[in-house]
DNA sequence: CGGCAAAGCCAAAACGTTTTACTGCTCTGG
DNA sequence: CCAGAGCAGTAAAACGTTTTGGCTTTGCCG
């Protein structure tokens, strides 16, 4: 077999993180503490009142004078003044954070998401909680209360499914089609597959097999209705003869592997192959070069999503682009406005963005 | 050229997101929250004290009555009460919470890490902010102290050097050689190198050429002298002429590409390469089949942390693993142990880590 | 010279917990 | 019958801000 796979995932399964938190009492001592309000307003011979005024309502609006203002200034850059975050969430009711949910922080397609959140978060001064529940039911019902009682504003649910009714504003990035006061951000699905299909077709292949995802994953279900009525727009056949579905929760290109050799056993014959993303496209590859089949000579293959990888296997992959940073970005930047505006309701239910396709070496013409 | 690489990071370089937040107040209701203790203590005709005894320190310490404290239980289950977490943390002056500091987190290296991180967290209640430098000096100065004044307890530096003097407990996770109150988890180089040339000598080569890391990336300085103090030992010659550095700070292969071509550009013979991760040994091993040099029949290749795309390469790639989950864990679980004694110095300055050698498709033994 | 507006600031309440320091009651032994 | 000890809880302060609703002083106008 190509792919040398080595565990590097050690989480302890057993053990049950959820668990309300007795005896918190035992040690910790707290540490020190910058000046505070009191010292700093104690110290200009001011009141606290006015301190906090300057330096939060950028001053004038209270009537306070101008060189005070600049005392006051001067004075907590000085001291490195640092409001207490809890006692301005605590009496603003407001703590300038969200809560991020994803299947598994250390996968790709979540860090790359993440990656564009923070983008849009920090411009804002916000900042975010992660945490990953693994398609764990337990910890899929628990965190969201948990955020909820660190006081998020918000949350973004990326490919995850949102159980109960929150009451935040909440964004899910490539969702289940859920509860309906989720905003919704995903990829212009139809286009996405019906832009592969277009190009395999233009390679002249009719016989395409596919590589459905697993079950569990929120994109499986749109994902093929699109296939399903891309193929009837373009006249193309849909052979449940070369349809594979993908099994188990494994990470990484395995479940393709394993997926594409169901295949090749059934010995009917293709001539193209579109799977589910990127890992499995390249756990096909793997299974064919096995096989000895050739590609792109004897089978053409696209991926989806165009992970890093996708430019480094052998051949490289042809793939479908979902802008995973950028939807990251999008996600944020709307829960931000759905923070601001006060209201759980969205304007727009959904918002689609755009796939882009990305032509490299593991598709070539049809041969013959 | 091999590698199709197209820019799906599109974070907006200029805008500078630290500034301090003017004129808050403009918009943003607040959300309805739960019940708070007042609510539930009230409905119960008991006080809050009592009710706040019963929830956090599992009763009996304060001789509440058996059945009060079921009394109590029972109705904040029903009434779903989650506790303030800021009100809770101003009194008592704790957060549970710890910032992590990397250089990008949609980076698999710093993702990995994470995940490994967010095991040991979890287990204790405990979340975490990311925050993500792109090594720019302004960030790098500017998040320590935002963190703090969002009081964590701790921060774990991911790959990130450490410029102040910070008030909290501070885990380095392959870290500068950096300030002394900072404990620093880390790989054990020598012995990685180690693993990786005898593994070269075995095969029976002697010329090994050897791309250094970026300047600032952290590891560079400890595995160039682990590298020498290896050589010197297995008496391989370490000539100049083959060392070349990467450069930039473009992420993936690139600057392992760029390297290559600029090592082949000297015309000096060498049979292995040794590269400082599996990125640069990725573009390595595209520049060489651009130049007509066969891997691993040619030129024998190693790379450096085992990322997921170094199995799914063609050829698949030999390297050193480094656990970086499991250096995750092992940094929260440290950071958690120096919490909880209250002091910020480490009893141990370094742990280190151990790698694994993982023998892939892309080293073999030296033409005869 | 009295009244009134504006300027410049402040006292105290509020946010929702935890913690410290009590209180009232019921036994029980002398 | 009373002192003291246990029992089952409560009142109020504290955490460090922001916000509400003032208050005093000065200057100016009539």
């Amino acid at each position: 077999m190509a792919l040398t796979k080595a565990s590097q995932c050690s989480l302890p399964e057993g053990a049950t993180p959820i668990s309300k938190r007795a005896k918190q009492g035992e040690g910790s001592v707290p540490h020190r503490r910058g000046v505070g309000l009191k010292e700093l307003s104690a110290h200009l011979g001011l009141s606290p009142t006015t301190v906090s005024r300057v330096l939060n309502h950028a001053g004038g609006a209270f009537r306070i004078a101008p060189d005070t203002q600049k005392r006051v200034r001067e004075a907590a850059a000085h001291f490195n003044y640092e409001p207490n975050a809890f006692a301005r969430g605590l009496r603003q009711r407001r703590s300038f954070t969200i809560g991020v949910m994803v299947p598994e922080i250390s996968e790709g397609y979540a860090a790359t998401v993440l990656g564009g959140i923070e983008d849009a978060l920090l411009q804002e001064e916000f900042f975010y909680f992660v945490v990953s529940h693994r398609h764990r039911p337990d910890l899929l019902e628990a965190y969201p209360r948990l955020l909820l009682s660190r006081s998020v504003e918000g949350i973004i649910a990326v490919d995850t499914p949102v159980l109960e009714d929150l009451r935040v504003p909440v964004v899910a990035v490539s969702g289940h089609s859920s509860r309906n006061h989720v905003a919704r951000i995903e990829i212009d699905h139809l286009t996405a597959v019906t832009l592969a299909l277009r190009h395999l077709y233009d390679l002249g292949h009719r016989r395409i097999a596919f590589i459905k995802g697993q079950t569990f994953s929120s994109d499986t279900r749109v994902r093929w209705d699109a296939i399903r009525r891309a193929c009837s727009t373009l006249r193309l056949r849909l052979d449940p003869e070369l349809v594979v579905q993908l099994e188990g929760t494994a990470p990484g290109s395995e479940p393709g592997f394993a997926a594409t050799q169901k295949l090749l056993a059934r010995g009917v014959r293709f001539t193209a192959l579109f799977a589910f993303n990127d890992a499995s496209a390249i756990g096909a590859i793997a299974a064919m070069h096995d096989a000895g089949v050739h590609v792109p000579r004897d089978v053409s293959v696209i991926g989806f999503d165009d992970i890093a990888a996708a430019a480094t296997v052998h051949p490289s992959l042809t793939t479908v682009r979902q802008p995973l940073r950028q939807m990251g970005q999008t996600a944020a930047s709307h829960l931000l406005k759905l923070i601001r505006s006060g209201s759980r309701e969205a304007d727009q239910r959904s918002v689609q963005i755009s796939p882009t396709f990305v032509k490299r070496h593991s598709t070539a013409k049809v041969a013959g």
